[in-house]
DNA sequence: GTAGCATAGTAAACCGATTTAGTAGCTGTT
DNA sequence: AACAGCTACTAAATCGGTTTACTATGCTAC
């Protein structure tokens, strides 16, 4: 077993204030890099240094605080344990409630991640999964937002993909979610229901529609085309509920009751049927989607088809880190489907003039 | 002027659908890695190389789709073009908005982001700089957390930091945001005013208070103690500032106004309020601070003092990066104040019974 | 004829780890 | 005495770039 050097070089490492590299720390103890590297990660071939050998490295390497480099480490295993997400915009509380689950498990498996914010821009769309590739991130976890899927990685979409090949789609039961309000609006005896649509760009837009529309039939709720609004623009404000709403109400046609695209618009399209004379839940029920945190928070309390965005964040991370160790070429799962649940609050009650 | 080879080796490498090295580029066009190297970073050292070559070269680099390994070249520059950013929770408004911020700047700079949030656990936030001093970032922004600065990395605090050395602090000028608020109250006749403090944990709870205290004392409010209240918990709900304002009304003490912590206190306190019989703002005035998305949907919309939350975040990134690329030792600012906004809603109107 | 200089590059060190193949020294066996 | 087999390591290649120092060639000037 080898004597430690003297202490000099450490003192000189620590005032210098950079990391101690292995090889400052192998001189140290007065053995190899080889020797160093082994015992600090326990590698299998660390079996042959003798127990007092990897104390005395484990201990050196604790009071010269050691800390690898991940980058050198990344090069030379080729494995960055770092993951790219890309969202729509961070400050959104869609979003920023899925990369809070995604953190979540992540960071447990020892990950870290880049996000990126495209805001809706094409060219950063396309750009932005490069940039990531290049800085050699292991896989990618889009929310809301349709990329081509990058050569060789993994892909995780959170809502808002098609099929496509590589990807995994962790998505909403939508025709549940879509039944879950439409049979909670029927039951309060709501007919005349008015309908806000997702703008064109979002990718959920669609099939939410569609659900609705199918969650009416079998309901047999009809859904009169003058009374289905749809978002414009492409900020993420209450605004555009509000001057859809505005629309609608402008149409002259009566409703008992509104659907939301979202929870944003669902607030904006209160201000504005307020605005028009109607009391909620008295004169209009009000059902928006998502929940997002501000829904609780609203006057009256928003009633509105809750999104696991959390737990849809979580399984993202953990479908994307098993997609990562799997072998390529191994099966994966093309969907996985998380259940909506209806939260019941203030916005909506029964319909006071039937039709 | 070396004729480039066969196509074999680049179709192989784009079937194999990693991506292209530098060598195998090189070997592509018949030239060293250096030549290379030097024209596609248009180094100095790539002057002696003639225009027909350097375009020879690019044009392959872009038909063979070749983008340098960032973990390569950080490893060999000692500059990773990252940075790290320290939240307490990415789900809030508030570090989402400022981190929305942080990534308009950095992104236009060439620079990434790593994430964590702590969710005010001390051993995380003691732990995270040092995982992310691992990862090589060159500089960290934390935001709304008192860290203990690492060694030799610059580190910008945006709101809630004490001075200390090495840091520079993003502050909002808290006597002149205190002023906003309690003039606004004042003018409308509100002496009889309630607080709610920030939980302890909180880093700009002491400073917000003492200003608040300055204020009124400027503008001759007394301040009754019976009327202060304080966030307890660590949850971002409005619960909290439901739960002091009940303790507020349990008093029996009367008051007009109340100026809240925040934003999410205020919610809850209006909630509190309503319950207890008050309408706002006929009965009480309410005022929040930050100015978080939601301020502006609630109904009514909430009067706040609002923080420039994006825009301290661009000045986070933009201080940052120019400590980074500052000579060791440099002179850095300390402390840098960005000035708040009173926005005026629906939450405030006059006393009606002043005192 | 050759010193001087520009041109057009190249060889090799380097960043900080990981990992494979190998070696030196010792013990035990036949 | 020779060899296997074990222990305790080490040397060197490698990851994919960047960068410095150097070389080979041709041309001009004296």
């Amino acid at each position: 077993m080898p004597r430690p050097k003297s202490r000099t070089s450490l003192r000189a490492r620590k005032a210098s204030g950079q990391g101690v590299s292995l090889k400052s720390l192998a001189e140290h103890v007065g053995l190899s890099q080889a020797a160093v590297s082994l015992v600090i990660n326990r590698s299998p071939g660390a079996k042959s240094i003798p127990h007092r050998t990897q104390e005395l490295i484990r201990k050196a390497a604790r009071e010269l605080n050691y800390r690898p480099s991940h980058i050198a480490r990344s090069l030379r295993q080729q494995r960055s344990y770092t993951i790219g997400v890309v969202v729509p915009e961070i400050s959104e509380g869609y979003a920023a409630l899925v990369m809070s689950g995604i953190e979540d498990h992540l960071l447990q498996e020892g990950y870290f991640y880049f996000v990126v914010s495209h805001r809706h821009r094409d060219e950063l769309i396309e750009e932005y999964p490069l940039m990531l590739q290049q800085r050699a991130v292991e896989g990618l976890i889009a929310v809301d937002t349709a990329i081509r899927s990058v050569a060789q990685m993994p892909l995780v979409a959170v809502s808002g993909h098609r099929e496509l090949p590589g990807v995994t789609n962790i998505v909403l039961d939508h025709a549940r979610a879509a039944t879950l309000a439409m049979e909670h609006l029927t039951k309060l005896g709501h007919r005349k229901i008015a309908f806000i649509k997702g703008q064109a760009f979002s990718s959920d837009t669609a099939i939410r529609w569609e659900s609705v529309r199918n969650a009416a039939q079998t309901l047999g709720v009809a859904i009169n085309e003058r009374l289905v609004g749809q978002l414009e623009g492409e900020s993420s404000s209450p605004e555009l509920g509000y001057v859809v709403t505005k629309k609608l109400l402008g149409s002259g046609e009566p409703f008992t009751a509104l659907f939301a695209f979202n929870d944003i618009s669902a607030i904006g399209a209160i201000q504005a049927l307020r605005e028009g004379g109607k009391s909620i839940p008295q004169d209009v029920s009000v059902v928006g989607f998502d929940d997002i945190q501000s829904a609780a928070f609203q006057n009256p309390a928003l009633t509105t088809v809750r999104q696991p965005l959390r737990e849809m964040g979580m399984l993202a991370a953990e479908t994307l880190l098993r997609r990562i160790a799997a072998p390529p070429g191994a099966e994966y799962p093309k969907e996985i489907v998380v259940q909506p649940e209806l939260v019941c609050r203030a916005s909506t009650a029964a319909a006071t003039s039937p039709s």
